[in-house]
DNA sequence: ACTAATATCAGGTTATTCCTGATAAGCCTC
DNA sequence: GAGGCTTATCAGGAATAACCTGATATTAGT
């Protein structure tokens, strides 16, 4: 009989070895090699040549993303699944547009898991049901995936986004860059849109995420 | 024989299934319950009194680092021990500060769990390997610094300053707690006194900083 | 030349914060 | 067990900041 290969991509070894004690009890499931990182999996599937690679997308060394991209390039016979932390839209359909097979959140359980397996193997895609609302239509989500959010914001935005996040008021800023306090109001209010950010404090998780500031600028 | 009764905490679902297969197959211990975030976890160690509770450190409704506090303080009987993506010194000191007897990442294997598992049954604190020299580095003094601050604040105090790192405004939180805006206002007040922050990205920098909240996504 | 994006600013309305109180419950202490 | 300390709760009113709408000048791109 024809048994189901996998490779399990993560960065958590704990995790994998749950995971594959989970797959290999599933008749017809075997999981052939483990890999801890992007470069690993690369590896383990050129070396094995599986029927399903399931992945993390946070992956060091390699990105999950590449892996995937790599992969459907590379290897097509390999279908790929992401079983990710991440569950927002951006993710997957990232994932799905590169070249993923399938999309698990870890919050699911091993029964979608292995329905998600079988699935991919027929050649069909699998998306958990919780994404479903999740459409690929415009090409706007494409570049939204791709872009550095950073990226998307102005010179002068990053300079409010820092001085914000610094703890600076309105007023302040107002002051330190020579302009009205009202121009300072509308980049804010222009910068929280483009990050669909809609509190201060999520400006400054944002600001700390993206490396802007640091945590030690005490005020 | 006394067999050591263990309950997992963690978002996800896969991982829990594949962790207590793995804790279950080890002689002597046992999975009693599962708890997907926060509040089932506290739930969960009331109702079963267990030797041992596992837990991620991000968890919804009510954070991984709280759930320790609340154990360590009303359920002395039971053992905490982190079991997280995080690997870095403020999550592993402040988890230990907050009454956490074990400290294992998510990196290791379950073996390593295991060990800490029989460790902190004893009595005794397992701390990961890799963490050895947090505990006795005195180099990031700022971490330590904020984590003492932390303690003296009340409860209610910490509780309020996670939702306002976390976006919410002062309104929202009144509801949350079924207090008035206008108490809400005090407790800021007095919380930014006793921490001497003058502006609330400064209260989501030092919240951050202490492991109140983490810097995901918002909610 | 036309369009889009950026940077600048204001008026007026709404919402929030800040300041100055106050009360009641719980706890430690002497 | 009376008095002080801490904590948690709340209000009125003044001061401040945010929010919404709309506007103009400059640059960059096509």
């Amino acid at each position: 009989m024809n048994e189901i290969r996998i490779i399990l991509a993560d960065t958590h070894r704990v995790f994998r070895q749950g995971c594959r004690e989970l797959l290999d009890a599933e008749p017809g499931l075997s999981v052939v090699a483990e890999a801890a990182d992007g470069l690993e999996a690369i590896d383990a599937v050129q070396r094995h040549l599986p029927e399903v690679l399931i992945l993390e997308l946070m992956l060091h060394s390699l990105d999950g993303m590449e892996v995937i991209r790599r992969v459907s390039r590379f290897n097509v016979e390999t279908r790929s699944i992401v079983l990710s932390t991440y569950s927002d839209e951006v993710h997957v359909i990232s994932a799905l547009r590169n070249g993923a097979s399938g999309y698990v959140p870890k919050e699911a359980g091993v029964e979608e898991l292995k329905t998600a397996v079988r699935t991919v193997v027929r050649g069909e895609v699998f998306l958990s049901p919780a994404f479903a609302e999740y459409t690929f239509s415009d090409g706007h989500l494409s570049t939204l995936a791709s872009l550095d959010l950073l990226e998307r914001l102005t010179q002068r935005h990053r300079e409010i986004l820092k001085l914000i996040a610094e703890g600076r008021t309105t007023n302040e800023i107002a002051q330190a860059l020579f302009i009205s306090a009202k121009t300072v109001e509308t980049h804010r209010a222009n910068l929280m849109l483009r990050l669909e950010i809609r509190d201060v404090p999520g400006l400054v998780r944002f600001a700390i995420r993206s490396g802007l500031v640091n945590l030690d600028h005490d005020g």
